[in-house]
DNA sequence: TTTTGAGTTGTTCGA
DNA sequence: GTCGAACAACTCAAA
């Protein structure tokens, strides 16, 4: 009998997974997780406590036949096939930057001993790379791309028998303990459909609307899922029906991939401007600026929908899409700060930190990406607020301090006066005058 | 090759 | 309160 490995990366599901089931096709399943210390590093305990439960959920579904190993990671993975005697190793394939380097020392070190690395399937219903004009070039803005990604076929797994080896005395490293005791969404494949089968039939019909309220539960939450490939997203397409919501829905997913198609073909754009044009924006640094990030990653601004959602990352590993935009907005047109500052702090602490999405997320509201944002949208902290959170709820439930304000002054405690500066600070910088400074330093970029 | 219309998510101002 | 126009210039996709 013969031994093929798993290699577990974000693909933490048994349903609908067709590496598992091309390792299931060469023979006894050795699912192998190995620490990696490198991505390890960027997560916060909130992410990393999430990996872990997940991994633990997907463990228990397996008979416990999952098999732990300590990096680094190219060794780890080479030793351990030359111990169990696995010629072959499955894995869904990885394409952000690191991924892919990582994969391809990966499969020299196997090829060198004689074994084979089956990249045999993709966290994406469309691979990066795929999706392309008519002259074969990519599709840099997202209506288009997501038109011709609609017209791809695409499958699902053959969910056929799987047999699992039991090496788990092979096991080594448990480094399960993070310290973080917040709640995170229970990272079970049952949990994860519980989840959409309850709130798709009640939310999908209003999804288009309800998505831009973060007081009420409009959006699916299921980001932190398909970040580790607890679903993979042609396994949502599959529950869609043709209903206006699901469309808009669809597109979101769509957007997930253009992101990470975007991340593919220029994998610097990770933390470089997609646009070079724009490195000539000026950006402010030194210790004003500094201090100023620091109350910015405190929640601690003064604008009470910047900090309600800064609140919610940090005690929940997750910012509802609309906050994040408007946090994001606030970080780079009234603080003037390098958007990389915000992503690397979105990168840590949020559950669903996606490298494509998340940088190119920043990118697109900072006008330096693919399809950016109009020099001229500035979000407008207090607007947004009345307009999206018309009665100042998510800010209740996440800025206890002002919780006693009434519906229209909670969106600007400082017009009030009523509050000391110790219960809720006063605005760090000036909406109005920021954005006509930052609405100047983008015409000076764009010239003449 | 040239031309044309479009491009996720906004705000402000004046009528 | 509501509504439409203006807010730059440019790049991209497709005809």
């Amino acid at each position: 009998m013969s031994f093929a490995v798993w290699w577990i990366r974000r693909d933490m599901r048994l349903a609908d997974n067709k590496a598992l089931q091309s390792a299931a096709a060469a023979g006894k399943v050795v699912p192998l997780f190995v620490y990696d210390d490198t991505l390890l590093a960027t997560a916060g305990d909130a992410r990393r406590e999430f990996m872990f439960r997940a991994l633990n959920a997907l463990d228990n579904s397996m008979d416990r036949a999952l098999i732990y190993r300590d990096g680094p990671v190219v060794e780890a993975v080479v030793e351990f096939c030359r111990l169990v005697g696995a010629n072959t190793v499955h894995i869904t394939e990885d394409f952000a930057p690191y991924g892919r380097r990582r994969d391809a020392a990966v499969e020299k070190a196997l090829a060198a001993d004689g074994r084979q690395l089956v990249r045999a399937d993709t966290p994406y219903v469309i691979a990066p790379g795929t999706v392309r004009k008519d002259d074969e070039t990519p599709v840099k803005v997202f209506t288009p791309f997501y038109k011709r990604w609609l017209t791809h076929q695409w499958s699902s797994a053959v969910d056929g028998k799987v047999e699992f080896a039991d090496f788990r005395d092979l096991c080594v490293g448990s480094r399960m303990a993070t310290g973080w005791t917040s709640y995170t969404p229970n990272p079970s494949e049952d949990a994860l459909w519980e989840r959409f089968d309850e709130w798709a039939p009640r939310a999908m019909g209003d999804y288009k609307e309800a998505r831009n309220n973060p007081a009420i539960d409009g959006t699916s939450m299921l980001s932190p899922y398909l970040k580790f490939g607890i679903v993979h997203p042609r396994q949502l397409l599959h529950r869609l029906d043709g209903s206006a919501g699901s469309d808009v829905f669809r597109s979101e997913i769509a957007w997930r991939e253009f992101y990470a198609d975007v991340l593919f073909h220029q994998p610097e754009t990770t933390w470089k401007n997609l646009q070079p044009k724009m490195d000539a924006l000026p950006v402010d640094s030194g210790a004003i600026a500094e201090e100023r990030f620091a109350k910015f990653c405190e929640g601690k601004t003064g604008y009470p929908i910047v900090d309600a959602g800064i609140r919610q990352l940090l005690g929940s590993g997750w910012m509802h899409n609309r906050v994040r935009m408007i946090v994001a907005s606030f970080l780079v047109k009234d603080l003037h700060l390098p958007w990389q500052w915000g992503a690397k702090f979105f990168m840590e602490h949020l559950l669903d930190a996606d490298i494509a999405s998340n940088a190119h997320g920043w990118q697109w509201t900072a006008g330096t990406g693919t399809d950016a944002s109009p020099f001229f949208r500035v979000f407008n902290p207090m607007g947004q607020s009345e307009k999206f959170d018309p009665e100042g709820e998510y800010l209740r439930r996440w800025i206890p301090e002002i919780a006693h304000l009434d519906n229209k002054s909670i969106h600007a405690p400082w017009t009030l006066r009523l509050l000391a500066p110790a219960e809720y600070p006063e605005p760090i910088v000036d909406h109005a005058v920021e954005r006509e400074e930052a609405l100047a330093r983008y015409k000076a970029v764009s010239g003449k």
